[in-house]
DNA sequence: TTAAATATTCTTTTT
DNA sequence: GAATATTTAA
């Protein structure tokens, strides 16, 4: 084969090896995606696979959909055959065929996080819990971390462990709440995503039937990513390689970094115990980044000892050092950023394109942007608020989900009463008990108003009856853009967004054309057969904001470091690099967490070709407030000898700013809606030098303490909140405040 | 019931 | 700073 030339002796083996269980540990910039493509290639060309046994999991949309192209490209149109696609998607769509089998129709609905939270949240003010205590973010990530390790409800209450952690951290009811939750989903006809992962296991475990009829299908099984696999997804994966043993996972444990969402280091070492006759493949060569940013990457990456052993290397030239630049704000490092690139594009004759900027968190991308349009430099953010969230979508999409599937409690509650039809939150309430006490769908509620609510309120539900009624025999006779079409313009929700004139009320008009555009060009496509607005709607469930088409112009791409996984760009800045951010405070609660931490820098730095940036900011805006920070640990970790400080904060702008967090601010800042907020009126404190975090047990009520940004103060209390020690002090300047004490940095007066 | 005013909370990453 | 929650007035 002419295509296997260009490979060097290890990606050739991992391409012809088809046979029996394969892993390929891929160091960043190996080729990995080239390989795998070539090997899907391979099977089809040279060894006679029928395309239709090929099944390609990846973790992304849009690593399944260049993938797809990468192979169309190298044997044709052929390729379009081999089922590729993440594994929500791929075990969603052979769930809708069989969900029958678990009690489920087939038209269930798909509850993103959102819809997650606010089912929990009505859940636990139903149970009369502390909301404060049972936050649904902390509840749903606990119940999620369960099914990720397979464990339902009922084993979930059975586990003497489980529950004893929840007592330990004052959240006895977890397990109720599980278990009400799941209850309640499956009352509304509807999964969450990690519901999809779940019950695939489920359906394989207890109907063998089905399972054979996709371990036949499914000759050849491949992973990508196999380093952020959960539990759930491992087994899937072993049981529907289990007959033909043709399975071949892609990874590399440096890299990986969703431990959050369940992802185990420990399915690569497990991989190895489960096939005894593995045969394993490392790609080691960097094709991607110059010698400087490789030896920069390793230098971090070294000291984790959680690691499998590898040694990536590079015959690249060194290129330039990795650029340190230090800032004094987070506004003055969105200016050097927005500057470097004009004066590298300039230069270097590079593109807009050709430059990334890596960020921790979304909430910094503000600074950035702001500072890249003064310089009228194109940008495009990726991830961020995603178009799918936006309320006037999960609203128009709401309706839809309501009328293909009339349980569906979230999307009911959000179209009830928007636009406002009189219905206010005491009549939904009085359906809702309604529904509970006579044990019926809530539908029949609805269907008979009268029964059971007074005249007004049962007038205006009828109506809103008749409408969804119609809009059902719309969504049966006609396709899913004229469904959809009628949705939005019957239901009043494209006239009252038709009639805020605001800049944020026409952007909001313009997303739903767009969501309109959307599902025309979806009923356009021959690729699809079923026209269906059902078929739409479960298609567009698991995609994310960066599976969208962005306008392909020339941009600098703006990302957290998450999402930037697979890519490369010749010039890569990796701002906010300030300990407490990057590393994350929050995520810092073990060695592992750091370890952790680290991975995701040696994924930002892998990410440039040609030439690093690292920045940092010594004050920064976070929550409105302007706050002083310190230099990231992950600076000194890096090898000096890739490292050059470079650019300096300009003298002029350093003095400026000085004065800005120097100064008290008062008065008022930005005048938005009716709502004028003050700034905070205190003095900025000029901290005493020996600042000590204070996780100490000396610390009394009615101590004096000093704070390096408060200033003085006096411990009115301290309490112990499980692990956490708290205390409470009231501040001269800024009022009374509640500190964790592991992290507070505060001297003792007396 | 609804709209506006005011208060509070949340700031980690994603399918 | 922005999103959400709660209170108040109409």
């Amino acid at each position: 084969m002419d295509y296997l030339k260009g490979l060097n002796p290890p990606q050739r083996e991992a391409v012809e090896h088809t046979e029996g269980p394969l892993m390929i540990i891929a160091g960043a910039g190996s080729g990995k995606t080239r390989v795998l493509t070539m090997r899907i290639a391979h099977l089809i060309h040279a060894k006679g696979v029928d395309p239709f046994q090929i099944l390609a999991l990846t973790f992304t949309n849009k690593a399944a959909s260049e993938m797809k192209h990468r192979i169309e490209k190298l044997i044709g149109l052929e390729a379009r055959n081999t089922w590729m696609g993440t594994f929500h998607s791929t075990f969603a769509k052979i769930l809708r065929v069989e969900s029958h089998l678990l009690g489920y129709p087939s038209n269930f609905s798909i509850y993103d996080t959102d819809d997650s939270k606010s089912l929990i949240k009505a859940i636990v003010k139903e149970m009369k819990l502390d909301d404060k205590v049972y936050k649904p973010s902390t509840v749903l990530s606990r119940i999620s971390g369960a099914k990720n390790r397979l464990i339902s409800w009922e084993a979930y209450l059975g586990n003497a462990d489980l529950r004893n952690e929840d007592a330990l951290a004052m959240k006895p009811l977890m397990g109720e709440i599980y278990k009400t939750y799941q209850k309640r989903l499956f009352k509304s006809g509807a999964m969450d995503f990690d519901d999809l992962l779940f019950n695939t296991n489920v359906l394989f475990r207890d109907h063998l039937d089905v399972l054979n009829k996709y371990q036949q299908r499914f000759r050849y099984v491949m992973v990508d990513e196999f380093q952020d696999t959960n539990l759930s997804q491992y087994l899937i994966t072993k049981k529907l390689a289990a007959v033909h043993q043709n399975i071949c996972v892609v990874g590399d444990d440096a890299q990986s970094i969703y431990a959050f969402r369940g992802a185990d280091i420990q399915n690569i070492l497990n991989f190895e115990r489960d096939y005894p006759d593995l045969f394993v493949v490392k790609l080691e060569q960097n094709y991607r980044s110059t010698k400087n940013i490789v030896q920069a990457a390793n230098s971090i990456i070294a000291k984790n000892k959680a690691q499998l052993k590898k040694e990536v290397w590079t015959q690249n030239h060194h290129g330039e050092q990795i650029e340190l630049i230090k800032a004094s704000s987070d506004n003055e490092e969105g200016k050097l950023v927005a500057t470097t690139i004009f004066e590298e594009k300039n230069n270097k004759k590079l593109n807009n394109a050709d430059f990334a900027v890596l960020y921790r968190t979304n909430s910094q991308s503000r600074a950035i942007e702001e500072a890249l349009r003064k310089m009228n430099i194109t940008y495009k953010i990726v991830g961020g608020l995603s178009f799918y969230q936006r309320k006037e979508i999960k609203d128009l999409m709401a309706y839809m989900r309501y009328v293909v599937n009339k349980d569906d409690e979230e999307a009911f509650k959000r179209i009830i009463n928007f636009p406002k039809r009189g219905i206010g939150d005491s009549t939904v309430e009085k359906m809702i008990v309604a529904a509970y006490e006579h044990d019926i769908p809530l539908w029949e509620v609805i269907l008979n108003a009268n029964s059971f609510l007074g005249g007004r309120a049962a007038n205006a539900v009828d109506d809103f009856a008749t409408m969804i009624k119609s809009f059902g025999i719309e969504v049966e006779r006609k396709d899913a853009y004229e469904a959809a079409n009628t949705i939005a313009k019957q239901s009043g929700l494209l006239k009252e967004l038709y009639e805020d004139k605001t800049i944020e009320g026409l952007n909001r008009y313009e997303n739903v054309q767009e969501l309109l555009n959307a599902i025309k060009e979806y009923v356009d496509s021959p690729e699809n057969e079923d026209k269906s607005l059902g078929a739409f709607l479960q298609e567009i469930a698991l995609l994310t904001d960066n599976d969208r088409d962005k306008d392909t112009s020339d941009a600098v791409t703006l990302m957290t470091i998450h999402s930037s996984k697979g890519l490369e760009f010749k010039q890569v800045f990796v701002v906010g690099m300030e300990e407490d951010l990057f590393p994350s405070q929050m995520m810092m609660q073990s060695r592992e967490d750091l370890e952790e931490e680290r991975r995701l820098f040696y994924v930002a730095t892998t990410r440039a070709m040609e030439k690093l940036y690292l920045t940092y900011a010594l004050t920064r805006y976070r929550f409105g407030r302007l706050l002083n920070c310190e230099p990231s640990r992950f600076l000194e970790e890096v090898d000096p000898a890739t490292i050059r400080v470079n650019k300096r904060m300009s003298t002029a702008l350093s003095g400026a700013l000085r004065n800005e967090s120097v100064e008290p601010r008062s008065g008022f800042i930005g005048i938005k809606g009716p709502q004028v907020r003050p700034m905070t009126t205190a003095k900025v404190h000029s901290p005493s030098p020996d600042f000590k975090p204070s996780n100490t047990n000396n610390l009394k009520e009615g101590m004096l303490v000093e704070h390096p940004k408060f200033g003085y103060g006096k411990v009115l209390r301290i309490e112990i909140e499980g692990l956490n020690r708290k205390a409470t002090i009231q501040f001269e300047n800024f009022g009374e405040k509640t500190l964790l004490l592991s992290f507070a940095k505060l001297r003792i007066i007396d």
